[in-house]
DNA sequence: GCCGCCCTATGTCATCCGACATAGCGAGGC
DNA sequence: GCCTCGCTATGTCGGATGACATAGGGCGGC
């Protein structure tokens, strides 16, 4: 089932700049498929030769590198609205792997007319770009954790930033939100084993500041995790979405 | 001493797609100033909120990230052609700082131009973007020493990466070439302690496949410490340079 | 010329985190 | 219904890394 740019029920959410109907139009002609996959599936691969361009419509989303002995590095986690495949795209072949972590919908961007685009629609190209900076400094954020936080503290910062940016897009409720991470992902992401990430969030979970169970969170006071983290950046918003 | 960039020695290196005498005009119409700032002068700050693109010219920087209680995560070293400050440019406000590890010379891009810049030289646009698209890649490749390298190998890999980054640029003379670097910067930069850092940095010197003294970097044998750091990405040439 | 500071070096000890082992639980296959 | 597999949980142990202390060399200030 084909989603028009122009009937996105995404796009309309406050987390996003509106965009006019001309705008829209112009995205609508850059993108070329509505792709459903499974939980699971890997739609990038490393080093793969000819990688696209993806907005992620619904579900989440990882990006991931590994070392050649199967050590597995989680870079960031995606959620809807994000751009995924922007470094593949650019070099034309991937440094590194994207997997769905729930079913997903994605919008194909071809790749092919990404110079194109830039020539007929200067405001997107920007706006590529600003998504791409974006992803840039999560990324950052990440790389602050796992080089300069405790364990404790990695899992806070981790939480603390999914929280906000879950809120930004509506999908908070009652401070409760689905978190679709096995406890493995969470360890790959933070730079931890697993065994020492399940026992830091039996610790945690007893501090009561939030705790995981049965695919969600619960958030039972932000500012004490952003505080315990020493995480105070806020998602930015309104911010494009194409 | 300003320099043009239609005499710029910098971006007739191998390294940099060599433009048409027309384009470098463009980018001449964009640059603004030349900087000169000296080692240590730390030339965006965080939280900074009117930050300006740079290219770096001549030397060496870092960008870096730090918590509320002071300690420090480099995120990653900049070489001559790099661009500096895309995402706090994008934003308005910049979540990282940026330091000059040596004296150094900056090609000021004002960001204010930026958006004019991509509706009238789209091609110039698409540059920036693939910089930006670099520059997470590099980030990248240091997250997952982060996370996922033992001490030895995060070493290692950073010696395996700004080796061959130099190499391109022409900065490496009989396997040699100067590395500004304090042990600190190592530390900070790998999310290790400065201690740890140094004995480390010992042990593999013992080893004799690279050793670093006196601010010099020797590598004795490339492919064996790329294949003991598992780095096997060599840097992308050519690139562009703004 | 002396002092202070930065950088490197090295030893000892504490701690954080990883490795290995085991177990319970639930979902899905057949 | 039973088995397997994936996920979570918990204990013990060892190893990697961090913290603290000390020292030497070089370099710039005055």
């Amino acid at each position: 089932m084909y989603v028009r740019c122009a009937a996105c029920p995404l796009r309309v959410r406050p987390a996003f700049l509106q965009k006019s109907d001309e705008e829209v139009a112009l995205i609508e002609t850059w993108k070329s498929d509505h792709l459903r996959l499974e939980a699971g599936a890997e739609f990038i691969h490393p080093e793969q030769t000819d990688p696209e361009l993806f907005t992620l419509f619904s579900g989440w989303a990882f990006r991931y590198k590994e070392l050649a002995d199967g050590r597995r590095q989680i870079l960031n986690f995606a959620l809807p609205g994000d751009l995924i495949g922007l470094q593949s795209s650019m070099f034309g072949k991937s440094p590194y792997g994207a997997v769905a972590l729930t079913d997903v919908e994605l919008c194909l961007l071809p790749r092919r007319k990404l110079g194109r685009l830039f020539e007929r629609y200067p405001e997107l190209g920007y706006e590529v770009t600003w998504l791409g900076a974006r992803a840039e400094s999560l990324v950052d954020e990440n790389l602050l954790s796992a080089g300069r936080r405790g364990a404790a503290e990695r899992i806070a910062a981790l939480v603390a930033g999914l929280y906000k940016r879950a809120e930004t897009l509506g999908l908070v409720e009652d401070g409760t939100l689905e978190l679709p991470l096995t406890q493995q992902h969470i360890a790959d992401a933070l730079g931890l084993s697993l065994v020492h990430t399940n026992k830091t969030l039996a610790r945690l979970r007893a501090q009561k500041l939030f705790g995981i169970s049965e695919g969600r969170l619960i958030v039972h006071n932000l500012r004490g995790v952003s505080r315990f983290a020493q995480h105070f950046e806020d998602d930015i918003t309104p911010r494009p979405m194409i």
